[in-house]
DNA sequence: TCAATATACAACCAATAGGTTGTAGAACAA
DNA sequence: TTGTTCTACAACCTATTGGTTGTATATTGA
């Protein structure tokens, strides 16, 4: 129990924060995927495919278990909800600025709120 | 899925892949906040509290406006929920899984999922 | 006007990330 | 046995990240 939970979501987020790392752990939520079977569909080595298995790994996304020669790696469910859960949480603050108004008050604001533009 | 979306998504995770920067998405999300009242609740430079809120603003996690001198945060909720509901597609991956019997079968196997020690 | 405040941004630096190649060993197939 | 497959991991390289300090500019208040 040395790693707190922020360092632990913080490896979640950073886990899901690589499109090839998503399209492996979807793949794997979906059934059984030898590290060799995951990295010929994609334009990179197989040790490259292995470390962004590696860091799936650790984040707790994914589990491995030996058959024969072959590692399989399975999706886990219960590290994608928690970082569900705690998504819900940051939108359930939203709502609680709702309640207390602040989003009416900010309504009749003229400014614009500024979001970046697209690059 | 095109490549901006996925770049995009790419974007949004990381910026969630930092405890500082979900602690300054949390604090704009329960209301409006300037960059400098922000970073006096952190052991860091201003600069480096600017970064993080550009970070969270170029994912698009939040607004900017301002307001005289004052850059004011606030957080945005539809990007959060856009990274939710990829989290649920996941999760939905997984349980389609189970529909598939595919869970079911695995559970016969007397092989036990390795999860990574905790370092 | 002038000092203080708030932000923006450039330049720099160490650590980490994401890729590569190479080496080694275990398991399988013939 | 021997060659092939699959994985693990080290060493290396470059780009990015997350921090720093310093400088410039706009806004406010006395």
């Amino acid at each position: 129990m040395t790693v707190t939970k922020d360092i632990r979501t913080d490896r979640i987020f950073h886990a899901l924060s690589d499109h090839t790392r998503r399209d492996i752990l979807r793949r794997s939520l979906e059934g059984e995927h030898s590290i060799s079977e995951l990295a010929a569909s994609y334009d990179m080595s197989f040790a490259a495919v292995q470390k962004h298995v590696s860091v799936l790994h650790k984040a707790g996304l994914l589990t491995k278990r030996r058959k024969g020669r072959k590692a399989l790696t399975r999706g886990n469910p219960e590290t994608i909800r928690s970082a569900t859960a705690l998504l819900k949480e940051l939108e359930a603050l939203w709502y609680g600025r709702v309640e207390r108004m602040d989003f009416l008050i900010a309504q009749d604001n003229p400014e614009t709120p500024n979001l970046p533009s697209e690059t």
